[in-house]
DNA sequence: GTAGGACTAG
């Protein structure tokens, strides 16, 4: 329920009454603490049970952190956790190994995924579906197809077969080329393999038809999905609203909107960002501030890609001041933590011709980042004692 | 019917 702080209020009174707890007990709190981005205090609380012998991890435990440091880009320290794990009486499984592997892969470091599977596999750890999934995905979006082709033979030669997500994968991976109707067609390859294509398959082919352009053809698989019996997610709408709001189509991106509601389901932070963009787009700030503060009062919580997209409109209009107003207190609220807000202030002040402010902002960033760079290079290694 | 890994949107 997004309450970790609840949950440690009941892990106190666990422990003072001596209610028995386990490696489960702890998991779950670490998985907690990572969904609120706080990684430092997640791998602390992970070290803290370790060090003063709370709970033995296992290898859910290790994955539950390996997942969380891997989700927030740290590859590395995944990596050296699964080596921490090899050293110890804890050794990895197919998971542990998976987890790094897609970490690699989504750093496009695809060389040492598959290199790092080839090992795993030469130790006993064999290659499965999940394995299989992450490289395809990997290779696909880097734009090998050769050597998706032999891992598809490898994978075959080992009994293992496509299932719904490498169909998926493969499906996405051909729209975003712009291959929608060989998209349709694998999804049809599917059908006769029995794989029935789900919520995930229709939106990324509507996405390929909005990609191109072609409203209506991604109108025409929103409705076959319909007849299909399958309700469309916040995410098909925001693929949809997204294809009208690029093509300068706002009416049919607001009629959408509205009938978000109507079918019962919710517009999200994506909803909002995707409208006001285009908001700003045709130049229309106003319903662009009315918008935001609509937003605001549905209770929904702006995030970073908002806040950029707020302080990308105000400054392509000039609105140097309330730009700075917003981007202080944004500064004061969430410290110096992410690079992409100064880049559009930069930016921003930069085409508004004030380049002794960016060159200031630039300079204290500069600084704070080197000591902040510093702190982190000192603690690379795993240690848990 | 207690915890972990793969695929979609801004």
């Amino acid at each position: 329920m997004h309450h970790v702080d609840c949950g440690f209020s009941v892990l106190a009174i666990y422990l003072k009454k001596g209610i028995p707890f386990d490696v489960v007990t702890f998991t779950t709190p670490i998985r907690g603490i990572f969904t609120e981005n706080r990684v430092k205090d997640a791998v602390d609380f992970f070290k803290k049970l370790v060090r003063e012998k709370i709970c033995e991890p296992n290898e859910v435990m290790y994955g539950t952190v390996m997942n969380g440091l891997s989700k927030k880009g740290h590859t590395e320290k995944t990596l050296s956790l699964l080596r921490l794990m090899e050293q110890g009486n804890i050794k990895p499984n197919i998971c542990n190994s998976n987890i790094v592997i897609d970490s690699l892969c989504k750093d496009r470091n695809l060389d040492a995924a598959i290199s790092l599977s080839n090992e795993m596999n030469r130790k006993g750890i064999r290659s499965n579906i999940i394995t299989y999934n992450s490289l395809i995905d990997g290779l696909f979006k880097f734009g090998q197809w050769e050597k998706v082709r032999i891992l598809f033979s490898e994978m075959v030669n080992h009994n293992i077969y496509p299932d719904m997500h490498t169909f998926n994968i493969v499906i996405d991976g051909l729209c975003k080329e712009g291959k929608v109707e060989d998209a349709e067609e694998v999804m049809r390859h599917m059908n006769e393999k029995g794989v029935e294509p789900n919520i995930l398959t229709y939106n990324v082919i509507m996405d390929g038809y909005c990609l191109r352009g072609q409203m209506d053809r991604a109108r025409r698989i929103f409705d076959f999905m319909i007849d299909k019996c399958i309700d469309p997610d916040i995410i098909s709408y925001n693929i949809l609203i997204n294809g009208y709001c690029k093509k300068k189509k706002l009416d049919g991106a607001t009629q959408l909107f509205r009938e978000i509601s109507r079918r019962g389901s919710k517009p999200n932070i994506v909803t909002y960002n995707t409208i006001l963009q285009s908001l700003f787009e045709v130049g229309r700030i106003g319903s662009a501030k009315k918008f935001f503060d609509e937003m605001l009062s549905t209770g929904l919580v702006p995030d970073l890609c908002i806040h950029g997209t707020l302080l990308n409109g105000y400054f392509k209009y000039g609105l140097v001041d309330e730009a700075m107003s917003l981007f202080n207190e944004l500064e004061r609220k969430r410290g110096k933590s992410d690079i992409e807000f100064y880049n559009v202030v930069i930016n921003g002040l930069c085409k508004n011709r004030k380049l002794d402010k960016a060159h200031a902002i630039f300079e204290a960033f500069f600084y704070w980042t080197a000591s902040e760079c510093e702190n982190i290079q000192y603690n690379d290694k795993w240690t848990l004692s």
